[in-house]
DNA sequence: ATCCTCCCCTAC
DNA sequence: TAAGGTAGGGGAGGAT
C-alpha cells in the first residue's frame, strides 16, 4: 500500500469510498490506511478471501490501461453517441479525463461490493472496526504471523509434555490435571495418596481455571487446540503418524536377522506372532506402582463419580467387577465403588510404545504396527526353531523394559495369530498350529473376528449366526448377497481361518483429517466460521507435517436430530445425522486459505442452523506428496501451454489471431515453473517457430510472462521482436504519435501498435477491416467487437461476441438494429437466447431466464479432472450444465475451479457473455438469501482478472451490476474498495 | 464397466 | 461436568 503513496487520498475521495474492506494487511498497515483515507472505517473480517498477490495483479494493469487509453482515444465523448448513463460509461468517461487514471493501476483495484450491510449491519460502522481488531487478535487468523509456531497436538514430535506444561504455566490454566499426574512422581506410592492427589487436582483445577476456557466451542476460544491435547482418541488416531516418522523414516533400530534365508521363504510355512500389550493405558500408568496392580484401576479424564466421563481402559481386577472401556464413570463406580481412577499420561504411553517397538524391531525386520500397543511380526524368515520360545523371550523383554505385560498369539496367519492373542490374554501366550484352526474357530463368537463389529454381529444374530461354526454353514454367494461382495468374501474366508494378508506391507496415507465431535456448540454462524477456520488450520498443518497435499476436501457435519434432546453425555454430540460433502480440486493443496474457502462453500450446501451443529470434521484425500505436486505443476507451465495445445498456439500465431487480446496466456501460477537449461534443450524443438508467433500478441503479454517465454526461446524472442519492430517502424508512425500523446500508454504495450502489427501480418480482408475501423467505425459496438476481424461486415458475427453490458447501454433503437441484423444461424446455442431474452425481458418483463432456481455447480464433472479445457470450453460446459440445472451447488465453486487450475487463455466473447449472464442471474437469485456467496463469487472473479482478459471483461461487466443489486436489496449505496 | 460421492462400519 | 479421533474399506446409487 505504501508503494502507492499519496495517490490513495485522491482515490478515496474521488470514489466516494465509505468503507474499506481489507483482507490481508497487518494491523500497522491498516493504521496507515485509515490515516490515508481520512479515518474511514476499516473492516477486516475473517471471511474475506485472501487477495491475489499484488505483483500478479499489477502485472496486468499496464495491459488494461492500454486498452482503456486506446478506446478512449477513439471514443472521446461517449455520451454524444447516445449511450445510456451507467457504470460502463462512467468508467470510460473517467478514464478519458486522463489524470484520473493513475498509472499505478489503482483503477483496476477499484471495485464495489457492500456486504457489511448484511454481515455486520451497516449502521454500526464503529463496531465494525472493533470487530476488526478482535479478529486480528485471533492466533489462527491468517494475519497472525506467529500462529504457525503455535501448532498444537502430538503430530509434531515428542514434545508434548514440555509444551503442555509450558502452557499450564504461561496461561495459568490448571485445567490440564491429567498431565500433572501423580504417577510421574515416584514418591507417591500409596493408593490413597494417589486418589487424594487426583481429587485435589481435579478440584483445584475447577477453582483456578480462568473463565475464558471451558468445555465447549462456546466458552473456550482455543477449544480445538486444547481438545486435541486432551483427547485419548486423538492420541490413538495420530499415533501411527508419529510411529512412521520415528521408525520407518530411517533404518534406525532395524535389524535383519537372517537376510540370506529370504530365498527359502516361499517354501517355508508362514509364522506370524501377534503381540498386544495388556490394558495398555492402565498398565502404563501404574507400571511403577506394584501395589496397584491387584486393585481395580481405570483410566479416565474425570474422577467425578456422578459424571459421564468415559472409562478408557480398565485393568483386569476392574474388569472382574464388570468395568469396561467405554463405560461412564458413574456406571463403573456403581459397579465397583473402590475403583481407582487415574488420569491419562500420554507421554508415558508414547514412551512405552517406543520401547515396545524398539524391542520388536530389534528382533524382527517384518513388523506391522497396528497401534501403539499392538503389532504383528512375521518371523517366517527368521526360521526360529521354536516360535513359542521366541515369543516368550519377546514378552519377557517387553515386561522387563516397560514394566507392562504383553500377550502374544502365534499362528500361520494374521487372523489366527490375533485369535490366539485373544485366547492368551491376559499376560499369556497361545499358539494355534494350522491343524488346530478349526477347533479354535468352531465355537468362536463371530464378533471375535476382525472386521465384525456390533452392526455386523447384530445382522448375523438375526440370521441365527453366533459362532464361526454357524457362519461356515452359509454359502459364499449368500453371504455376498446379504453383505456385499467383499464383506461376504471376508466372512466366508475368516470363518474358515483363511487370511492371505501379509505382514508389514507399508501403506501410504490415503487421507488426513481432523474431527471434533465433542463440546461443539454454536450460537450463530460466525461461531461456526471461526471453528471451521481452526479445523482448516489444523488439517493444513497436519498435511504439511506429512509433506502432503490433498485434492479432495471433505467436510463432515454432525447435525442434531430434530427429535434428540441434550445428549446423555456431557457436551457429547448425542444422536446426530451425519452429513458430508466433498469437492475435488484438480490441484492438490495444503493451503489453509484454500481450505477455508472450500470449507465455507461446502458448509453452505448444508443449509443448517448453527445451533444444531454437534460436530464437524475436515478431511483431505487424494493425497499427493508436496514434492510430486510441484512437479505436477509443470503440467500447467507456459512451456506445456506453448507446446501442447495447437488450438491455443494458433491464436498466438500470426495470421490466425481471431482476437488480438484474447490469448492472454496461461495462469500466472505457472511462472517460474521451469527455467533450467535442460528443460530448454529438451523442449525447444517442440516450441512454435519464432516467425510463427504474432508479435502483437506476444508483446501484449504481461512482462513476466513475456520474460518466461523469452527464456523458452533462449532470449531470442526479445531480439526477434525488436528486429520486427524496426522493420515495421516506417509503417507505424501513427502508433508512435498516439503513444507519445498519451502518457498512460506504456510504449511497449501500445494497442494501436498491435493493430498495426496486425495489419502487417494479416491477410487482405483483415487489412480491409482495419482500414474501415480506422476510417470511422461506429463506436457503438464497443471495445470487444472493435477487435474482431470481420471480413464482410462491420457487425459482430454473433451477439456472443458483444460485451453485453455495453450492449445494454446502447440507445434502444440501435440495440434493436443490432439484434435484428444478426444472422440467427450464427448465434451460439446457449448464448444468443440469453441476450435475446435480456432484450425481450426489457420489453415484456415476462420471460424468466432461469429454468429453475437451482444452479448447477457442486463437484466438477469428470471432464474437469481429465482435461485441460480452454476457459471458453469450460464456460460453455458450465452454461450447458447450468441450464440442465441439477439441484445443488454454488457458483463460487465453479469460479474456484476455474481459478485454481484452468489455463485462462482463449476465453473468447462467448465465454465472457456466458459468464456475465450466469453471474447476473446468479446475483439476482442469491442476493437476498446468500449475499456472502455472491461476495465470494465477486472476490474470486476479481482474482481472476489478474489472470485473464476474459475475466477482466466479466468483472467489469458484473461489478456495476452487483453494486446495483446490493443497493437495491439492502438500500445502501456504499462504495467499498478492496485493497491488496 | 468403471468411477465418484456420500454414506456406514470397523479398528485401535 | 469432560475432552465421542483417525483412517481405511466397502456398499449403494448415480454419473460418465
Amino acid at each position: 500500500m505504501l508503494k502507492y503513496g499519496g495517490r490513495f487520498e485522491n482515490y478515496f475521495s474521488r470514489h466516494h469510498v465509505t468503507h474499506i474492506i481489507c483482507s490481508n494487511l497487518p494491523d500497522s498497515k491498516i493504521k496507515n490506511l485509515r490515516s490515508f483515507s481520512g479515518g474511514l472505517p476499516v473492516v477486516k473480517p475473517t471471511w474475506v478471501l485472501e487477495s491475489v498477490a499484488a505483483n500478479k495483479l499489477l502485472s496486468w494493469i499496464p495491459y488494461q490501461l492500454d486498452q482503456l487509453a486506446s478506446e478512449t482515444k477513439k471514443q472521446p465523448k461517449l455520451s454524444a453517441f447516445g449511450f445510456k448513463s451507467g457504470p460502463v460509461l462512467d468508467d470510460l468517461e473517467e478514464s478519458i479525463s486522463g489524470q484520473a487514471v493513475p498509472q499505478s493501476g489503482i483503477a483496476t483495484l477499484r471495485t464495489s461490493c457492500s456486504l457489511e450491510a448484511n454481515i455486520f449491519g451497516k449502521a454500526e460502522c464503529t463496531e465494525e472496526v472493533e470487530e476488526c481488531h478482535s479478529v486480528s487478535d485471533d492466533p489462527f487468523h491468517p494475519n497472525a504471523a506467529e500462529s504457525a509456531d503455535q501448532a498444537p497436538t502430538y503430530c509434531m514430535e515428542n514434545h508434548c509434555e514440555v509444551e503442555l506444561d509450558a502452557a499450564v504455566v504461561v496461561q495459568s490454566d490448571a485445567g490440564y490435571h491429567s498431565h500433572i499426574s501423580p504417577c510421574q512422581d515416584p514418591k507417591s506410592d500409596h493408593n490413597d495418596c494417589l486418589e487424594d492427589h487426583i481429587i485435589e487436582e481435579s478440584s483445584s483445577s475447577k477453582t483456578i481455571r480462568p473463565s475464558t476456557t471451558g468445555h465447549s466451542t462456546l466458552s473456550d476460544a482455543n477449544f480445538v487446540e486444547n481438545y486435541f491435547k486432551f483427547s485419548r482418541l486423538h492420541f490413538i488416531g495420530t499415533w501411527r503418524n508419529r510411529y512412521r516418522k520415528r521408525f520407518l523414516s530411517s533404518a534406525n533400530g532395524f535389524k535383519d536377522m537372517n537376510p540370506s534365508r529370504n530365498a527359502f521363504a516361499t517354501s517355508q510355512k508362514t509364522t506370524i506372532i501377534h503381540v498386544d500389550m495388556d490394558c495398555f493405558f492402565v498398565s502404563v500408568v501404574i507400571r511403577k506402582h506394584s501395589d496397584l496392580k491387584d486393585k481395580p484401576v481405570a483410566v479416565c479424564h474425570s474422577d467425578n463419580s456422578r459424571g459421564t466421563a468415559e472409562i478408557s481402559s480398565a485393568n483386569y481386577p476392574a474388569r472382574n467387577h464388570g468395568v469396561k472401556a467405554g463405560m461412564f464413570i458413574r456406571d463403573a463406580k456403581a459397579l465397583c465403588p473402590q475403583l481407582v481412577i487415574l488420569p491419562y499420561n500420554f507421554d508415558a504411553y508414547e514412551e512405552v510404545a517406543d520401547q515396545f517397538y524398539d524391542i520388536l524391531h530389534k528382533h524382527c525386520n517384518k513388523v506391522q504396527a497396528v497401534s501403539c500397543d499392538e503389532a504383528f511380526i512375521d518371523v517366517t524368515d527368521l526360521r526360529v526353531e521354536d516360535p513359542e520360545l521366541f515369543a516368550r523371550a519377546i514378552r519377557t523383554e517387553i515386561h522387563e523394559t516397560t514394566g507392562c505385560t504383553a500377550s502374544a498369539g502365534i499362528a500361520g496367519s494374521m487372523l489366527m495369530a490375533r485369535v490366539a492373542t485373544r485366547i492368551a490374554k491376559p499376560d499369556g501366550l497361545c499358539y494355534i498350529p494350522s491343524e488346530k484352526v478349526d477347533d479354535y474357530l468352531h465355537e468362536l463368537p463371530v464378533k471375535a473376528l476382525p472386521g465384525i463389529g456390533h452392526v455386523l454381529e447384530e445382522k448375523l444374530k438375526k440370521k441365527q449366526i453366533n459362532t464361526c461354526g454357524q457362519l461356515r454353514l452359509i454359502s459364499k454367494e449368500s453371504l455376498q448377497k446379504d453383505f456385499g461382495v467383499k464383506t461376504g468374501d471376508m466372512l466366508w474366508n475368516f470363518s474358515r481361518g483363511i487370511d492371505n494378508r501379509l505382514v508389514g506391507v507399508f501403506q501410504e496415507s490415503k487421507s488426513i483429517g481432523a474431527d471434533v465431535n465433542w463440546g461443539v456448540r454454536f450460537n450463530d454462524l460466525n461461531d461456526m466460521k471461526d471453528f471451521l477456520l481452526k479445523l482448516c488450520k489444523e488439517v493444513s498443518l497436519r498435511l504439511q507435517g506429512c509433506g502432503l497435499k490433498g485434492r479432495t476436501i471433505t467436510l463432515k457435519i454432525k447435525k442434531r436430530r430434530s427429535d434428540a434432546g441434550e445428549p446423555v453425555k456431557y457436551m457429547g454430540c448425542g444422536d446426530c445425522e451425519n452429513l458430508s460433502r466433498s469437492v475435488t480440486l484438480p490441484m492438490a493443496t495444503d493451503d489453509v486459505d484454500v481450505f477455508q474457502r472450500i470449507t465455507a462453500q461446502l458448509f453452505g450446501y448444508f443449509h443448517i442452523d448453527a445451533r444444531d451443529i454437534r460436530g464437524a470434521g475436515l478431511q483431505a484425500s487424494k493425497l499427493e506428496s508436496a514434492d510430486r505436486n510441484m512437479r505436477g505443476h509443470e503440467k500447467y507451465s507456459i512451456r506445456s501451454w506453448l507446446v501442447s495445445s495447437p488450438a491455443r498456439k494458433s491464436s498466438m500465431a500470426k495470421g490466425k489471431g481471431d482476437q488480438l487480446y484474447s490469448d492472454i496466456g496461461p495462469p500466472v501460477q505457472a511462472r517460474g515453473s521451469f527455467s533450467g537449461g535442460e528443460a530448454y534443450v529438451a523442449h525447444r524443438a517442440t516450441l512454435p517457430a519464432l516467425h510463427d508467433l504474432d508479435v502483437g500478441v506476444i508483446e501484449s503479454l504481461p512482462p513476466e510472462v513475456l520474460s518466461e517465454i523469452n527464456d523458452l526461446y533462449a532470449g531470442e524472442l526479445i531480439s526477434f521482436i525488436s528486429k520486427k519492430k524496426e522493420k515495421n517502424a516506417g509503417n507505424n508512425v501513427m502508433d508512435e504519435e498516439q503513444s507519445l500523446s498519451n502518457p498512460l500508454v506504456p510504449p511497449n504495450k501500445d494497442f494501436v501498435h498491435n493493430v498495426a502489427e496486425k495489419i502487417k501480418s494479416s491477410e487482405k480482408e483483415d487489412e480491409q477491416y482495419i482500414n474501415k475501423m480506422i476510417q470511422g467505425l461506429p463506436e457503438t459496438s464497443g471495445s470487444v467487437t472493435a477487435l474482431l476481424p470481420e471480413t464482410d461486415s462491420l457487425m459482430p458475427s454473433s451477439l456472443s461476441q458483444v460485451d453485453s453490458s455495453v450492449l445494454q447501454q446502447l440507445p434502444e433503437e440501435l440495440l434493436a438494429d443490432v439484434l435484428e441484423s444478426l444472422p440467427a444461424h450464427r448465434r451460439p446455442d446457449f448464448m444468443s437466447n440469453d441476450v435475446y431474452l435480456d432484450h425481450i425481458r426489457d420489453q415484456t418483463g415476462a420471460i424468466d431466464f432461469l429454468p429453475s432456481n437451482n444452479l448447477w455447480v457442486g463437484n466438477p464433472p469428470r471432464w474437469v479432472d481429465n482435461f485441460r479445457l480452454s476457459s471458453c470450453q469450460l464456460l460453455n460446459r458450465i452454461a450447458v450444465l447450468y441450464n440442465k440445472s441439477s439441484p445443488r451447488g454454488q457458483f463460487s465453486s465453479v469460479l474456484q475451479l476455474i481459478m485454481s487450475e484452468y489455463p485462462l487463455d482463449d476465453g473468447g466473447d462467448d465465454a465472457v457473455n456466458c459468464l456475465c449472464e450466469l453471474m447476473k442471474q446468479y446475483i439476482k437469485l442469491k442476493i437476498e438469501t446468500d449475499v456472502e456467496e455472491i461476495y465470494t463469487c465477486s472476490c474470486l472473479l476479481r482474482r481472476l482478472t489478474s489472470r485473464s482478459e476474459l475475466f477482466l471483461q466479466v468483472y467489469n461487466c458484473i461489478i456495476p451490476h452487483l453494486q446495483a443489486a446490493v443497493g437495491e436489496t439492502y438500500g445502501g449505496d456504499l462504495n467499498i474498495c478492496f485493497i491488496e
